[in-house]
DNA sequence: TTGAAAGCGGTACCAA
DNA sequence: TTGGTACCGCTTTCAA
């Protein structure tokens, strides 16, 4: 098997001056060809062209963005809550597939949470000159957009709209989401319904509430405060949490879990104590192999591809030039039944 | 709630020259101000620094590139099989980590197994100068790779070995974690596994068959064609092919899947015919929920974060002048025992 | 159809 | 400690 080493040999690249000299034409004749732009000779092209292979030419992207007016980097800047959950990982995916047609990538960066870690990316991203960005927020307020886009860089948020400064958002209908895993418990005659939230100071998990309860009061019903534990983080915390609520005198026979990590929790409380097939659970966000649960996970499924195709859609009509009012489009979430969300109430 | 519009106010942005001006120095001052570098008096350093706060000058990392002599671009191309899934974001996150340390960004991108995309993106992301590529390769050879990197980009694969070209590498040892599974089932009494695995062209697939034969060998036993089932490709194939295992004459009593997803499809197979608890089953690659699976499922584990940061280590050590022969670092997976590989043969 | 010269926003090198 | 000037690789503008 032919093996070549790689190791040190930092040849210099070829230029377009060398390219220019190679096919005994000037500077600006190859810029046309390889630009194709008009007004060369097909001889003239085909000398240009070959002698561009022969070097192994390739364009300085730094070079050209420089000189040319309204240059771009064929960059957008994606900030996101964790590349490795399947969450942000899904609307990633939505975003490359679009940026890959116009020949841009995708600079991807985790946020974990941070708020803090949220501005130090922008502003990064904003100095390395990203087309534009798409941003899955951290941050409670994202004034501090208004002095970093000044220069117009677009932005979409994804999953939360921006507070404190208008632009482009695409979201899940989070109330109607969260009303329809409620209802379908509620349809199914229970009556003591728990729900597991994470940090009430994200507005997702505000809407959700919002749904949860407005489910019962549609129905006449009243969601009951006893019931209802927030601030959870992990999935540890949820199992937990779902302890504590099986263990009151009287016990939700069903749980909305608001969050994909938060229904693992509260589905691996319900295995502990053999419940699985007794209280019904709905959780909120798909995940793999949530079918294969047992019994399998009934959620309320967002599309995250759809988002990200959808905001990469956003961002490239502003690139293009789009100065319409910011829009946000709110995507519809779907019930998945699957079986845990269909136990019915015990008679 | 004070919010305000960002649409279509595009700005320049301030350059050197106007921070030069605005403080009264040379354009010379205000570089050595921007990149700290030593003699410049204290009292101008604080007039830059105010210039250049209030004219929000960013410097252009274009244009320092351009003349700075073994410029940065300050970026590393990943190209991984698909974003979204969980191998391939575990991977990104830990390059992401390490890269995140030296102000690095990640510049990542699917191929879907497509070995024209991989070449196409290879070329690409080093037309764009990005300072090193850390490659999960989709081809069979990547002798291509010798033109792309006569420059001297510093190059690291992971999950698989590179051929046709010697270059960093960051892998696991697929043959040990297949025989650690096929041992583990064997070791329980059965002596009809079957084996699940994808394209024999890859060479993780061909190590692990190795492994699977291998644990056979090592027990005085023989691994049994018939059972082996190859060139899966998707879940669905993998339920498929393991309904046709178990509705053979003399059926498998355990199976081992070579990948994640396969695990999947037979979990799903398993389940469908009510064999989850009777015929035991080890899969290659952990996912998230496995282990609320029924039974929760049994795997050999590889830590992706590990090879991620193993894989930034090794490009940024090159890129920092490592001139070392090409090292191929192969880390251990770990067999997790969770259940459905405990599961012993029928006596 | 082709080319010469200026300049994009910075850094390197050397002089003051 | 500071500044001037050439120049990185390419595009723009305008002339031939």
């Amino acid at each position: 098997m032919a093996v070549t080493s790689l190791s040190g040999n930092g040849r210099a690249r070829a230029t377009m001056r060398d390219v220019a000299a190679l096919a005994g034409v000037s500077l600006k004749t190859v810029s046309r060809v390889v630009n194709d732009e008009p007004g060369v000779s097909p001889a003239v092209r085909d000398r240009v062209r070959s002698a561009v292979r022969r070097l192994d030419y390739r364009p300085n992207l730094a070079a050209s963005t420089l000189r040319r007016t309204g240059a771009r980097t064929g960059l957008v800047g994606a900030l996101v809550e964790d590349i490795s959950n399947p969450y942000s990982a899904g609307v990633l995916r939505g975003l490359e597939d679009v940026a890959r047609e116009r020949g841009t990538g995708v600079l991807a960066a985790s946020l974990d949470g941070g708020a803090d870690r949220e501005r130090a990316l922008v502003h990064d991203l904003v100095t390395r000159r990203v087309d534009a960005l798409v941003v899955m927020p951290a941050s409670e307020r994202q004034d501090y957009l208004v002095g970093e886009l000044r220069t117009g860089t677009p932005v979409c948020f994804v999953d939360r709209p921006p507070r404190g400064v208008e632009c482009d958002a695409v979201t899940v209908d989070n109330v109607l989401g969260a009303r329809l895993a409620t209802g379908h418990l509620l349809d199914r005659g229970h009556r003591r319904v728990g729900a597991v939230l994470f940090q009430p100071w994200i507005s997702t998990a505000r809407d959700r509430l919002a749904g949860f309860v407005a489910a019962h009061t549609e129905r006449g019903l009243h969601a009951q405060g006893r019931l209802v534990v927030d601030d959870l983080t992990t999935a540890e915390q949820a199992t937990e949490a779902t302890h504590r609520l099986l263990a009151l005198d009287d016990p939700p026979t069903a749980i909305f879990a608001s969050r994909n990590i938060l229904a693992a929790g509260a589905a691996r409380a319900l295995r502990d104590l053999g419940l699985g097939h007794e209280v019904a659970l709905v959780g909120f966000d798909d995940f793999p192999l949530a079918d294969l649960l047992d019994p399998p996970l009934t959620v309320v499924r967002q599309d995250m591809e759809r988002i990200g195709r959808t905001a990469a859609a956003r961002v490239f009509a502003r690139v293009d030039g789009d100065t319409s009012p910011p829009q946000h489009v709110v995507l519809e979430p779907v019930l998945v039944p699957r079986g845990s969300g269909e136990i019915s109430a015990p008679s």
